[in-house]
DNA sequence: ATATATGCAAACCCTTTGCAGACGA
DNA sequence: TCGTCTGCAAAGGGTTTGCATATAT
């Protein structure tokens, strides 16, 4: 089983892009933070690590974890994204909170095969499928 | 059953604000539209009926309309935001192309009944929920 | 009459981009 | 060495806000 490190690497080689030691950096970080970061988050740690990191590094790398795979980008409301991790995770889809927009992570196994079937139905492929359920959470509702 | 513009009226003067000319306007173009509709869509149409109307005015109203239920917001990427309609509506998911963003409509019985399962299991409100299937379209297969 | 609404333009704010110097391979 | 990368700062672009004027009640 290839590491994200390797993916990211393979990736990098194949588009004869290359693998910087800010690239390292971000992904490591990336990699030890649990469900969903935003950008600002990610930019506060990787600050520790390495305060000569920009902002601007920090952005583009995330397009690249993207782009091969290792992260998937949810939009978030006022143009703020968050990124969560793809690889090496069990799937799982969100629940959303309208109003505060907490996510809860959860697995059905029937609402899966249903997903199945309403992506065939539509023509959609199912490569990195989720699911996103939207409400008021517990705490909203006081 | 009351019809959408009365539900805006009562809305208004229970908060103390104003049933003006522009949002009934607004409204009346927003009706108009089937399906999900952007700002930038619903600026256009607005002018044609009334070119004074500015778009501050109708992004002010457009939050009116979600606060009042009659209109839900969608966030899409690069923070644009679609809009469509809540009240008269047959309750529906969404299937939308995480490449093109085009959004197919469908509903499925037993996904409704899984997802009044999920929502309870974490506490979340059933009122206006809705879901999200995010694949690949068959036009971006291509 | 008076408090709210509007249109305009500027401000916001996160994200992206241009550029000159730095640095992998 | 050479082409890619980086940090900085400026630009981008949809949305929001401040303000003086207009308007609904």
């Amino acid at each position: 089983m290839l590491t994200e490190s390797e993916i990211l690497k393979s990736f990098l080689q194949g588009s004869k892009l290359r693998f910087t030691t800010q690239r390292k950096t971000i992904l490591e970080v990336f990699l030890n933070n649990k469900g969903h970061v935003e950008v600002e988050g990610l930019f506060l740690e990787i600050q520790k690590i390495d305060p000569s990191i920009g902002i601007a590094t920090v952005y583009r790398t995330m397009n690249l974890l993207v782009e091969c795979g290792l992260a998937r980008e949810n939009v978030l409301s006022k143009g703020h994204k968050s990124f969560e991790k793809l690889y090496h995770q069990s799937h799982h889809d969100h629940l959303i909170c309208t109003q505060c927009n907490k996510i809860v992570e959860f697995e059905h196994p029937l609402i899966e095969k249903y997903q199945l079937e309403i992506c065939q139905t539509y023509g959609f492929t199912l490569s990195q499928h989720h699911m996103e359920i939207y409400g008021r959470c517990s705490d909203c509702q006081k």
